[in-house]
RNA sequence: GGGCGCGUAGCUCAGCGGUAGAGCACUGCGUCGACAUCGCAGUGGUCACAGGUUCGAUCCCUGUCGCGCCCACCA
């Protein structure tokens, strides 16, 4: 046979032609013909962003869905590995926008919304989905050709009816609420999409402490964080007489000064003592000159601040509450800022808004000419600033709090009034939590659980609305009222549906044919606007929502839109419900729950009852730095997995993550882990080598039961024995254990043991046992390819196609199935074998004889098996151990170095050569070590308790080991006396 | 404030009611034609601490200390 294997492995060279070869062979379609009749098995890919490139996170995600893929389809499963992308609205708009300001193109805002996204559609054709390359570099044997993407046509479709269906159901619904508003993005965000972030101030000022405000150190503390402080003012209280005097002040506390010149109220607790006698005065709001109410409400709690709040209800989600609550005392909202989160002037003035708002207290609510205008932090220094000229400013506190920021423009997010759409995400919660309080879905590690629970049972209403243009166009449109309808109080008539035909149907209905179809325009704004004349005639024009939806909103429908819904494809009644979702915990809120709410909500079986979108949902850990820290750009700390693919090979960057994967825990990367695992791929591909320079081939027929050598009647009980612990790994989604149990099979059982100890049979071509080790050894390391294709598929399957002409590619060849191939009779015959070798091994080692330096055995009580399993691994002993010439004696022979092996004492007869007193030294180390052991045995077994309490096979485990101890301890105590 | 998790060898981590494990690092020694990306032998641990349950606790329970994360709030 010629050896046809370099001496290492080197995965560069064959990663691509094996990818290659698999795409070639069709083998990671779904539906192929040759598993008509198999069972599915399906799971859909977390979409990267098609802005995205590979990260660590996706390496292990992808890792785990390619090794639960690949062992499915060895398993002879028609498995769907659904893959795609996501559009990602924020990021790519982002992107996009750079790419332009870089090239020295116009901007968003210049090129206008179409331009804009032929830009952006452009650039996801040229350089989108580059992770979709570096998916496959990895490894991963997705259905490629059923690649996705979020704004596929398909998948549009899919949300638009997703979206109707919803808003017919009142499930999805438009209103004016605070959002969090994203003032440098110009869009609302959900709660989601708000991170807190902390903020410590250093600035200190008291005004009875302090002689001098300084006013410019302050402004510059602020210049550098505006966040961190607590300013409490002074608000005077008015009599409501002609006189208008002062006649006391509240003190209120805030970290948010410019929100002043919105404050619409001032709240005390019903039974705060010291404060509720004020409930019903007025203060005068300062600088603003606006009467407002001191209210009394629970939301004011005593023991905070200074009992007292300042209630500004369109700029805080708390005060948003407390106005509701104090319409009657006209506790009203006054939006101060516009979207750019700048103090509103005159422009910015809704005139109608702010004059009913103005009416209806009886006084302007005009902000004061100096504030008009300014950003918000701005306005906040010059609030502070008047307020102290006016002598109210009480003092400023640093404090430490934290502050929402967006999460994609890292600035302050504000509260904002605005117009949106929500989905009623508490309705659609309640089938989500049923389905996985009932065991529809599991989570897997189970403690999740209770992470999803708590957040869908808290869910508030879930923003859907983007101000963004790239995204799913939200499909409604907004006419002018009927004169006679116009019994709502919003100005607009809202028009939704899929598609435009079907809002013109519905515009013509609702105008009773006064307008023709072909007479109605859209119009791409928000207006409701009215009718215009041309050559038509007159003509409707209906303005469109300028809004898209949120990436999420998309993302949700994923596991069913990819699969052709709303069309009842054949992918979509077979592999729906999928069987495992494999993502990161940090995405369990904006993507699992929201998949599982639509999932059954949409797709639902005979009886009408909701089919979750999986029924396991698999956690795996986050991938941190070898410091635990969290990888990240601005760190600098990122590891890149493509670079250490280059370097060591994707299979060893896959099984270190499979090996670090261990539930419930993160994974700090240690790249010197991802060395090791190279080493154990070249270790696989040496063995190889060796078997194929030895001849040993696959034998049509092979049938492992019936080998006679007792080396291979051991050896393929440990292939069993590996092949349990692999799939039991996987199956209950423990991968490092499956790694752990490959790792131990391939290197210290096969390679360590078995390929040494076969050497003297396999090199003596007249050996009779050489063909059936031959045949044994190429069977073993099928069986090893086979055991770790999901793990290090490349180099599995190189090694297949290397080692013999093979029927089928391994990937699609069938997974190890092996019973009945253990043999306790066997075991215990090889691991004495391997305890005697190691034995003599440690004897040499410790007396420094030259390894080089054969030596002699003698055995002296060696009964009969010991003496026939000396006969039959003769060759094996002699030849890894070094050993010259074995022979039997009554008794002890001198100047011997000894051990015990089992009931037979063995000597080593070295007079000259060793070193007396050293041995003697070996000896007593041993017999002390022993004898700690008997002692604690012995106090086990002399506890009555224990024998009164304790299993009767763990007693009777502790009595042989008792028994096993004390008979070498007395062998080894005469050794140490023969040596005088 | 609510929740989740973690403290095991120098480092990174498994494990587990019955004699404490791996990789890397470290110390010796390298001999047999698979492999120096290797082999053999070894050093190294009060399993954070304190109680409790138990015949027996690194493992289960309670508490303490330290660390991390998530959610909520923050006048």
């Amino acid at each position: 046979m010629t050896i046809t294997l370099e001496t290492t492995y080197s995965p560069a060279d064959i990663e691509q032609r094996i990818f290659d070869a698999w795409m070639k062979a069709d083998a990671f379609k779904s539906l192929r013909d040759d598993r008509n009749n198999a069972d599915k098995y399906s799971i859909v890919i977390p979409p990267p962003n098609v802005t995205g490139s590979l990260h660590m996170g996706h390496a292990l995600n992808n890792t785990v869905q390619d090794i639960l893929c690949r062992f499915e389809r060895m398993r002879g499963k028609d498995v769907l590995w659904q893959v795609g992308t996501d559009h990602a609205g924020i990021a790519t708009q982002m992107v996009v926008e750079r790419k332009l300001a870089a090239e020295g193109k116009p901007t968003r805002q210049e090129m206008g919304k179409e331009k804009f996204l032929e830009a952006v559609w452009d650039w996801k054709e040229e350089s989108g989905g580059t992770i979709i390359g570096q998916l496959k570099r990895l490894g991963a044997s997705c259905d490629w050709e059923r690649e996705r993407f979020t704004m596929d046509e398909g998948l549009s479709a899919a949300v638009r009816k997703v979206f109707v269906e919803l808003y017919n159901e009142g499930l999805i619904y438009k209103d004016k609420r605070l959002v969090n508003w994203d003032p440098k993005l110009l869009t609302a965000i959900s709660d989601l999409e708000v991170v807190q972030i902390e903020k410590k101030g250093s600035f200190k000022w008291e005004r009875c402490s302090d002689e001098e405000f300084d006013a410019a150190a302050l402004e510059k503390v602020l210049k550098k964080d505006p966040h961190g402080h607590m300013y409490y003012f002074d608000y005077p209280i008015m009599t409501l007489d002609d006189n208008e005097t002062i006649v006391g002040y509240i003190q209120v506390a805030t970290t948010r000064p410019e929100t002043m010149l919105g404050d619409t109220g001032v709240a005390v607790h019903p039974e705060n003592e010291k404060l509720k006698h004020l409930i019903g005065k007025m203060v005068c709001l300062p600088l603003v000159n606006r009467l407002i109410p001191i209210v009394g409400d629970e939301y004011a709690d005593p023991e905070k601040g200074t009992g007292a709040v300042k209630i500004t209800p369109a700029h805080d989600f708390n005060d948003f509450e407390v106005g509701k609550r104090h319409k009657d005392n006209k506790v009203l909202n006054i939006n101060i800022m516009n979207k750019y989160g700048k103090i509103i002037n005159e422009s910015d003035y809704d005139f109608n808004y702010y004059s009913v708002i103005s009416h209806i207290l009886g006084q302007d609510v005009k902000i004061p000419k100096p504030f008009q205008g300014l950003d918000r932090y701005a306005a906040r220094l010059e609030v502070i600033k008047q307020i102290h000229a006016l002598g109210l400013l009480a003092k400023i506190e640093p404090i430490t709090h934290t502050v929402p920021y967006g999460d994609r423009s890292n600035v302050a997010i504000e509260p904002f009034l605005t117009d949106q759409w929500y989905v009623n995400a508490g309705e659609l919660a309640i089938e989500a939590l049923a389905a996985v309080k009932d065991g529809r879905t599991n989570f897997v590690p189970k403690n999740w659980e209770k992470t999803y629970f708590e957040w869908l049972e808290n869910i508030q209403p879930w923003c859907i609305s983007r101000q963004l243009w790239w995204g799913h166009s939200i499909p409604a449109r907004y006419g002018l009222r009927r004169d006679d309808d116009k019994t709502s109080i919003s100005q607009y008539k809202l028009f939704v549906a899929e598609t435009d035909d079907e809002i013109k149907h519905q515009v013509y209905k609702y105008y009773e044919g006064k307008f023709d179809k072909e007479h109605i325009d859209f119009v791409d704004e928000f207006t409701f606007g009215g009718n215009t004349t041309d050559e038509r005639g007159t003509v409707l024009i209906v303005g469109k929502d300028p809004d898209v939806l949120d990436t999420w909103f998309s993302s949700a429908l994923w596991p069913f839109s990819t699969l052709g819904w709303p069309e009842n494809t054949e992918h979509l009644q077979k592999f729906y419900q999928t069987d495992v979702l494999v993502t990161g915990f940090d995405i369990i809120f904006f993507w699992v729950a929201r998949m599982m709410m639509m999932g059954l909500h949409f797709i639902k079986d005979k009886d009408g009852k909701g089919i979750a979108p999986f029924h396991t949902v698999y956690i795996h850990a986050l991938v941190r730095d070898a410091k635990g820290q969290k990888m990240s750009k601005s760190k600098g700390n990122v590891i890149d997995p493509l670079e250490l693919i280059d370097q060591y090979g994707a299979d060893a960057l896959r099984f270190t993550l499979a090996a670090m994967a261990a539930q419930g825990r993160d994974i700090k990367l240690d790249v010197s882990r991802v060395e090791g695992y190279r080493n154990f791929a070249t270790k696989l591909w040496n063995a190889t080598r060796f078997a194929q320079m030895n001849g040993c081939a696959p034998v049509a027929g092979f049938n492992p039961a019936t080998v006679q050598h007792p080396l291979n009647q051991w050896i393929v009980g440990e292939v069993e024995r590996a092949s349990i612990a692999v799939t039991q790994g996987i199956t209950d989604y423990k991968f490092n254990e499956a790694a752990n149990a490959l790792y131990k099979f391939i290197w210290n059982v096969v390679c360590d043991w078995h390929v040494e100890l076969v050497k003297p049979i396999l090199s003596d071509e007249a050996h009779a046992a050489r063909a059936e080790t031959q045949a044994t050894l190429a069977w073993v390391l099928d069986h090893a390819y086979a055991l770790l294709h999901p793990f290090m598929p490349f180099l599995t399957e190189e090694l297949w196609g290397l080692t013999a002409t093979r029927a089928q590619l391994l990937t699609l060849s069938d997974w190890p199935q092996l019973a009945n191939l253990q043999n306790k009779s066997v075991d215990g015959e090889i691991d004495w074998l391997i305890s005697i070798i190691t034995q003599i091994r440690t004897l040499k080692a410790d007396l420094r004889i030259e390894p080089k330096l054969k030596i002699d055995l003698v055995l002296i009580g060696a009964r009969n098996t010991t003496q026939l399993r000396i006969a039959s691994h003769e060759e094996a002993l002699k030849r890894i151990g070094r050993i010259n010439t074995i022979s039997y004696a009554d008794a002890l022979p001198q100047g011997a170095a000894q051990f015990v092996q089992g009931e037979a004492t063995i000597a080593v007869p070295l007079a000259g050569v060793i070193d007396f007193a050293a041995e003697k030294i070996r000896l007593s180390k041993d017999i002390e070590k022993l004898t700690q052991d008997i002692i604690r045995i012995e106090g086990k077994l002399n506890n009555t308790d224990f024998r009164a309490r304790a299993p009767a096979e763990v007693i009777e485990e502790q009595e042989e080991n008792l028994a096993m101890n004390s008979e070498k301890r007395a062998k080894l105590a005469l050794a140490l006396k023969a040596l005088g």
